[in-house]
DNA sequence: TAGATTGTTAATCGATTAACAATC
DNA sequence: TAGATTGTTAATCGATTAACAATC
């Protein structure tokens, strides 16, 4: 496995992500084969790139008629580390912890949010559905009881680095940061932004060409 | 400028709003020059590609000084199209419409949410702060009457292809779709992705390192 | 068998980095 | 002037595409 994860550039990762939210949703309508083509027009991309990136995980299709669904999307399932389950927990109660809280696809995907927290007093103790809001001073006993893998920075730029470092220092190995700070982490920690307001951008730019 | 964009590939352009939203936090710090050199150490990049993204922008340093930030902030809010303003409506009013209606950096960058849309009847007409929540048959006169160029598709996978021909339909031009659907949209109409499941898998790749 | 589709090699293309002359 | 940093050219590196033999 660990072999074949050193094949994989983060370009390809990207790539293979969406090959396996894609699969997963035509083998939920019952399709059973797909070949590099059809995977190819469905995600705007070449057939040839479909098929080096397939060709980089162990697996094979088979010719004339493609590639096994069920299998192909257990092969990406492992090669992206989603067969295991990851508990995770959000820090920052505003509208957007709030929201990811509450968003099925996240379990369902293997993601399991044990906790949110708040430094807020008028917050902590307040309840989201069958969550309550707990305060940041929870954090690490939390994280140590429930051997939480993940935590989310849903607070304000300003607050982004010091959640971290708390969240680090409680023993969490992968960080999603949800803030546009550009935030430091310890060597060996992993971590993923993600800013809406890039993507916003990115839309800005396109529309004035 | 429309040279300008040609030159500029989309893996420039995430760079490029990189270094906006770095060099706008650092100006308000009082910073008044950086390098290549800082920029780069900031934001994971090495000080030759820095300089030359920033060649590509008609927009000169000075030798020993660096670029002054002022000036560099500028420069890139005219080529990533951030001065003017982007009327934008959000249709989804479940919990992430309304984490963004509510987020103020949308409208600081320039994108002024002037409408929340659903079809559930029984949130149609609730109010969301200033705003109450509109039937999606109000859909085309709210973007007449704006000027909306930008819709943002939050709602459930499934309905995603239809709300986006609704979005076209009545006459936006770009589509920021955070729901995990591919959708198709009409020749000359911008679409950009924003799943942020896909930063999670990412999370949970990098994990198992 | 004929035709279609994979798997893989080699070619192309583009992005990143190194290096250094020009400049302040 | 000496030293630092830009701007730019050329080299390297990696990703994508084309092409086609192997296979079903």
């Amino acid at each position: 496995m660990t072999e074949i994860k050193e094949k994989i550039s983060s370009c390809i990762m990207e790539r293979l992500e969406r090959y396996y939210l894609y699969i997963q949703r035509l083998s939920e309508q019952g399709q059973v084969w797909i070949s590099s083509q059809e995977l190819a027009e469905g995600l705007n991309l070449t057939s040839s790139t479909v098929r080096q990136d397939i060709s980089h995980l162990n697996f094979s299709g088979i010719s004339k008629r493609g590639y096994e669904l069920v299998k192909l999307r257990q092969t990406l399932r492992s090669v992206l580390g989603l067969d295991t389950r990851y508990a995770t927990v959000i820090v920052g109660a505003g509208n957007f912890g709030r929201a990811l809280l509450l968003h099925d696809d996240f379990r369902e995907k293997g993601f399991d949010i044990k906790a949110i927290f708040d430094n807020n007093p008028k917050l902590i103790g307040k309840r989201i559905e069958s969550y309550y809001i707990q305060s940041i001073d929870k954090l690490t006993a939390v994280v140590k009881k429930n051997n939480v893998r993940i935590g989310v920075i849903a607070v304000p730029a300003k607050a982004a680095q010091e959640v971290a470092d708390k969240l680090t220092a409680a023993g969490v190995n992968g960080i999603l940061n949800l803030s546009t700070a550009n935030v430091q982490i310890p060597q060996g920690k992993v971590i993923v932004n993600s800013h809406i307001i890039l993507d916003f951008i990115q839309l800005a730019f396109y529309l004035n060409e």
